[in-house]
DNA sequence: CGGAATCCTCGATGATACTG
DNA sequence: CAGTATCATCGAGGATTCCG
């Protein structure tokens, strides 16, 4: 895995592991790390966990309900399904209010908030490069 | 919207990042760029697409068969289909060389080599909280 | 309200075979 | 070598129901 830092993305805690990629083989990593590395990046690379994350940052805490009514399409099924993994990966935490009717927040961890922050160039690529993306399409399927 | 690469962050310091959010139109952006941008995630955020643009920002050019070799596990199918999807965004440059046997080199455009670099704030962060990850995941398994 | 349990479907993916 | 085409499967995810 190349370091992909050559670049320059500057939050200022990435900015170490800039040296500290640097420090690795310059072929590929253990593959051992390189086998977790994928395993995080495909579970945290899905599209309901990409927008829980976002909308939480947003909005900070919400409630079950209030999540499922923001995100747009989302099914209970689902919604719980990603609440539960990202709380078991330390992502968010879940607070159970002993009410009634039961009351449960939800909230991002900072390891939560540290993602969503290096998802950040990501969101703002995407943003910056839709047209472009789409002209591309555009011009592909025009192709004979 | 600033560029990442300029964007100055703090993981621990999310609050600017919502500042950062606060510079758009309050509510909720426009919801067909919000549809774009969700679409265009879920596209390139795919397990065979990522590990595809690193190797590829990694190797520089790569004929077909070294591609699947060098991506773990990818079938021969999805890689023709990672790959047309990929060329058709624009994210990469597929050229086919009439010889005898065929030879197809593929490469990154500048377009996949922006998203390669707008996606490293991931991989650090991947590489970083590996371990944090899976502690929190053995303490939530732990849990009764 | 915030789920858990069940059933069921459909589409993504793999396996296989064929070709310029 | 670099695909395309076809068939088969299998599991992610939706719909529905029930519950503390």
């Amino acid at each position: 895995m190349a370091n992909p830092l050559e670049n320059r993305f500057h939050a200022d805690d990435i900015a170490q592991a800039d040296h500290y990629l640097a420090t690795d083989p310059p072929a590929d990593l253990d593959p051992r790390v390189e086998r977790l590395v994928n395993d995080l990046i495909g579970r945290i690379a899905d599209k309901w966990t990409l927008l829980v994350l976002e909308l939480l940052e947003e909005k900070g805490t919400l409630r079950f309900t209030e999540i499922g009514r923001q995100v747009e399409g989302i099914s209970q099924k689902m919604l719980t399904q990603t609440l539960r993994q990202m709380e078991r990966d330390g992502l968010l935490t879940r607070t159970v209010h002993p009410v009634v009717p039961p009351r449960v927040d939800y909230a991002l961890t900072p390891l939560g908030n540290s993602l969503s922050a290096a998802f950040c160039g990501v969101w703002v690529w995407a943003e910056r490069n839709l047209e472009t993306v789409e002209a591309a399409r555009v011009r592909f399927d025009a192709r004979d």
